[in-house]
DNA sequence: CTGTTAGCGCGTTCAC
DNA sequence: GTGAACGCGCTAACAG
């Protein structure tokens, strides 16, 4: 069915009936009742694409993240969505499992669908995508980092200075053994610039890094067994352990509690990001505060503002947005130290 | 930039570059290369907006999940966009919140963009969403339950059965005083399936059902707390509480541990679903095991199998594929009671 | 306020 | 193996 039926059924023509879809167009109220009258009875669903060639309009943004799987990831896109939804763009959401050749193929992928904006999760990207991007005049913001050389717009926060606050504040409170839990990645990721964040807070107070991987990224609570074995076998003398994310220190903190160490007594545990389970579990774990929320919200707001054209005087004006980064003591790592 | 760009550039007609772009059409080898090569040099991003007008294929397919936030469903969309990828279907990803209404908007909202298929998790749909879908001849999967009269496809399991299993189990194992922790839902909801499940196994040893309910859907870990203290007021000597789901479990364990209530010793707890953090916490979670992959898997055979037109003998034979739903005994409810 | 004309950028279909 | 004509279903732009 197309809009020319609808239309015959009434007696006018199509044009009518496409403007009777959109509150911003001109058309008698009595019109535009018998359309929409019509059009339920129907059961008349408009062809967006038709739609979409023609008003050259695609109704699209597209966002990248490394995992879905994160919950930290999934309330940034769960955020933009919502701030997009009443204006009636669609996501296009796209998972890179931390891999830029795939990442390269999604903004393809992606660019053919003539998004009206382009979201990315800062991890470095293909000269490729950079040039495609470029080319294709989409506007494109960056999320979750503080590029060193920002594409376009930009909302995050530095990672690297956030852990290096975090672990700045743990040195003051009297913890001198910090060893550090992350993933193997040696690309300009988040986990890179927190390990470097931690290194930069250690030297600075004379003391050498104490580094360990396992996982390849994203490190879940899973690998929180085998974790604690490498910190336990590398750092024996290891007051706290340092993890790049949330989850991990949860998995670690889990894996203490099966073998009868005492948290934070005889080993002091930390994360970063301040998921839900580092609020909740027992007990709670000490983190880096990261409003994952506000980082969707403020990325939908910027958006909505690139739909309708700037002044020319606004043309080209980078914006950056940076949402805090704040540690976080709890019982996992508190701020008196206890660990004998 | 145009296909036409493209093949002027090459002195051939924009029909060649067309077929270049797609592996099963006819183009001599060496015309396909200089093609690529032209594309890739110029950048070229073929409209994909168009080619689906054309082609009458978008290259969609839409899943609508109550919420994203809910690490099950994201394993299940994750699984399915795994799935699909490879053949370059890509995902229309909504979230209901749990909200029938908002359901039916984004039915609609999908359905303008003509997807090949349509994935819902059920929830009780409302009779316009039921029939708008049948009108668009759009293929159906309901997932993450039996629904008592499915529309087309289903992949899922029966959630009462599953979680009347989990009980039966329990009560074989000598637990008495169960009572079933849930969600504020009175709609064909997952959770009230569950339910229901709990009361058909009470009663069919001769006990009361015992319910308590605070949250909305989702119940998080969050509501741990608050869902302990109104187990510990309704029903005092309860032995075991019993879940709606693991995160809800999980809360409700950290509140133990943070009051001094000893788990599985003075309260034993049950969650559903087998999520990670059920795996991962000490002690581990008793619950019900759902291959939350697998449903999205599966869901993605089906889509790909109905992208090719059936044979007339299987044209309309709806498929209902289930997965299983085992419990599995872990020590927050351990198969040997020890509650004093 | 409404209708007409003319594309949007491709793929289908048929020639050759 | 390649090209030309046509249409997918809608909306922009203009006319009235």
């Amino acid at each position: 069915m197309r809009m020319q039926d609808v239309a015959k059924r009434l007696g006018i023509s199509a044009m009518t009936v496409s403007r009777a879809l959109r509150a911003d167009t001109t058309v008698a109220p009595a019109t535009r009742e018998a359309v929409l009258k019509a059009i339920e009875e129907l059961g008349y669903v408009p062809n967006q694409i038709a739609g979409s060639l023609a008003s050259r309009r695609s109704g699209f943004a597209a966002v990248l993240v490394p995992s879905l799987n994160n919950s930290h990831f999934s309330e940034t896109v769960l955020a933009l969505n919502a701030a997009l939804e009443p204006h009636h763009i669609q996501l296009l959401i796209g998972s890179t499992d931390y891999d830029r050749e795939k990442e390269a193929g999604l903004v393809r992928a992606f660019l053919a669908r003539k998004p009206e904006a382009i979201v990315l999760t800062n991890d470095g990207h293909s000269p490729d995508v950079v040039r495609l991007l470029g080319q294709a005049r989409v506007p494109v913001v960056q999320i979750w980092d503080l590029p060193a050389r920002p594409i376009q717009h930009v909302v995050g926060f530095s990672n690297r200075e956030a852990m290096k606050g975090l672990i700045a504040t743990l040195l003051r409170a009297g913890y001198r053994r910090i060893t550090y839990f992350g993933e193997l990645d040696d690309d300009e990721t988040r986990g890179a610039a927190r390990r470097h964040g931690y290194c930069e807070a250690m030297r600075e107070v004379g003391l050498s890094p104490r580094l360990c991987a396992i996982a390849r990224p994203p490190a879940t609570m899973s690998d929180g067994e085998r974790a604690l074995d490498e910190v336990l076998q590398h750092y024996p003398d290891t007051e706290l352990v340092a993890c790049v994310s949330d989850p991990l220190a949860f998995g670690i903190m889990a894996a203490c509690a099966r073998r009868g160490i005492s948290v934070p007594d005889q080993l002091a545990i930390s994360g970063f990001g301040d998921f839900e389970i580092a609020r909740v579990s027992a007990p709670g774990i000490t983190t880096v505060r990261i409003d994952a929320a506000s980082i969707g919200r403020l990325t939908g707001e910027i958006v909505l503002d690139l739909l309708v054209p700037a002044a020319p005087a606004q043309q080209g004006v980078a914006i950056c947005e940076t949402v805090p980064a704040e540690p976080v003591l709890r019982g996992s790592a508190p701020g008196t130290v206890s660990v004998g």
